[in-house]
DNA sequence: ATATATCAGGATATTTATATCCTATTATAG
DNA sequence: CTATAATAGGATATAAATATCCTGATATAT
């Protein structure tokens, strides 16, 4: 299962792939967007920048935007920011030396499921999840709408 | 993902599997063959006994034992006791109102990723997982061995 | 330069999952 | 009846996930 803060992460993107080109929204505006808490999100934020899914911009005018295309940037990269997506590798039945070679009695079941799950998470792009009458709609109030002389 | 609740119940379940017909096994010994703590596993078992997975028996020759064959149990029966397995149906991107008429954009693949892990649960059963070079033995260290009157 | 907007990120709080500890209750043996 | 074995289950501790709060750093506008 997706945790959280995977979930909120996922929305926040979405949020920002609903921005003009080039503009940027800040932590707040992404939060109401997305209905995440404004705090928790800019760490999540954060999180997605270091990944490099995300560019920031301090200042008046600034805030996050996508780094790249939302058709190029997966669930799994998005998830796998906030999350170790990893531990789905891990033995279901705990045992420590279970392998491909090694199977435990329910190794190759999970594996079925554990391939859904990553095939879910690496052929689904966020640009495939914006609109279709999700809440995750960022508008802009009109609050400031500063342009920015380096774009 | 299984929570780690949920592996120790089925390894103590499987473990319990390996009991003589009608024998009754400890905590301590059903914890040491699993592998969990002792303690948590204790509030497991009481777990699996409220819902009538296993049959417990206070006092000298006691323990916990499988209230019906191994292979009438099924793992979502088992993981279910311990944790909300129900928690798979809620909309993975967080949507309130997302129904299969109503769909969210994960809404689909979601539910192949949930039928995947319910078609694990549902369709493996824990007489299916004992033996098979898993670490789970359950082995009569002969200490007591007390033979009960009622079975 | 100064005032303001905004992210960066540390510190802390809350909640849930995991784990431990201890006493009460129940059963058996002698 | 007494001693002992074992679960029942409350109270508490620890760890991890989630969430909040606050201050510092940085960018912009005037």
């Amino acid at each position: 299962m997706l945790t959280r803060s995977a979930t909120h992460a996922v929305r926040a993107m979405v949020a920002l792939a609903g921005l003009e080109p080039g503009e940027y929204a800040q932590t707040a505006r992404v939060a109401d967007a997305a209905g995440v808490p404004r705090n928790y999100l800019s760490k999540i934020l954060f999180q997605l920048a270091r990944r490099g899914l995300v560019e920031s911009q301090r200042g008046l005018g600034g805030g996050f935007r996508l780094a790249r295309d939302a058709s190029q940037i997966s669930l799994y990269d998005v998830v796998d920011s906030v999350e170790d997506v990893a531990r789905w590798n891990e033995c279901a039945f705990g045992e420590k030396q279970c392998s491909d070679t090694q199977p435990c009695a329910l190794h190759h079941r999970w594996g079925r499921v554990r391939d859904a799950y990553f095939g879910l998470l690496r052929n689904t792009f966020v640009g495939e999840l914006i609109g279709n009458g999700s809440s995750v709609e960022i508008r802009d109030v009109g609050a400031l709408n500063v342009q920015r002389r380096s774009l």
